[in-house]
DNA sequence: ATGGTTGTGCGACAA
């Protein structure tokens, strides 16, 4: 089973690029970020023709996730949970889960993860309290000892190694010691990174800035990220980052990451 | 220090 991810930018805009890339890749599986579209204006049909069934979980003009599978999906879930019932209910469309039942059954969260720039302000104060949350559900869902995948865009550079210039991101809400403990936290409670696990080398990145010539000069940042349940992880086949796909006319800013599991 | 780019939807705003 080939699942992965890839923050799309908008869908509108990109629905001819995201055909190219499933016609090549082949994904069985691609959670989806930034469709930045209602779940009435998504465009579905050409997906469904190459036989994707659709799930999409979007607001107006901004965030929005979706999971496209070839693989039948149950018990599809949108927005997480709040941590109690005085919680705000989760108002901004960024999670959505289902189950995709492949050779195995695995458990597939695709994530958009708050920027929280400008840090410190509400922003930052929402994606720390976002984080939180996710925590929460992904402690309830290791206990389900079952193949989970939680992948997405993260907005968190776990390590230095994990940016060309990490001078540049300091004080950035991507980068801030705050941020990359709350992520650090998450994997501490079990989980794998799969593209460290398959590539220890540094300088591997999933997102370039469309200003200032980032692409050019390979000024790039590693925040698109999937972490496996033990379960999963022992399932790990291969994994892999996109990256030429950023070449392209008119692409994301981010590129598509992979991981193949003998699922 | 500032400005640089892009998508959505048509004015900002988020990134």
């Amino acid at each position: 089973m080939k699942i992965a991810t890839y923050n799309i930018n908008g869908i509108k805009a990109r629905t001819q690029a995201l055909l190219d890339w499933l016609a090549e890749a082949s994904p069985d599986v691609v959670c989806l970020q930034e469709i930045k579209s209602v779940d009435e204006a998504f465009p579905r049909e050409p997906f469904e023709r190459l036989g994707y069934r659709v799930e999409t979980h979007g607001m107006k003009a901004f965030n929005g996730v979706a999971i496209l599978s070839r693989l039948p999906l149950e018990d599809v879930t949108r927005r997480l949970p709040p941590r109690s019932d005085a919680d705000d209910p989760d108002e901004q469309a960024r999670w959505i889960e289902a189950t995709v039942l492949g050779k195995r059954a695995v458990r597939v969260c695709g994530l958009y993860l708050p920027n929280g720039n400008p840090a410190p302000g509400p922003k930052y104060d929402y994606k720390l309290a976002w984080m939180d949350r996710m925590l929460a559900r992904t402690r309830t869902l290791l206990g389900q000892e079952e193949p989970l995948v939680l992948c997405g865009d993260y907005n968190v550079i776990p390590q230095a190694e994990d940016a060309a210039n990490p001078k540049d991101w300091i004080e950035d809400a991507l980068f801030l010691p705050q941020s990359r403990a709350a992520l650090q936290r998450l994997i501490n409670l079990g989980l794998t990174d799969a593209i460290r696990a398959r590539n220890q080398s540094p300088g591997h990145y999933t997102f370039w800035d469309f200003q200032r010539g980032a692409w050019e000069r390979n000024n790039g940042i590693r925040i698109d990220h999937l972490l496996l349940s033990p379960q999963a992880a022992d399932l790990l086949v291969d994994a892999g980052i996109d990256k030429a796909v950023r070449g392209r006319d008119k692409p994301s800013d981010h590129v598509p990451v992979w991981i193949e599991l003998d699922a």
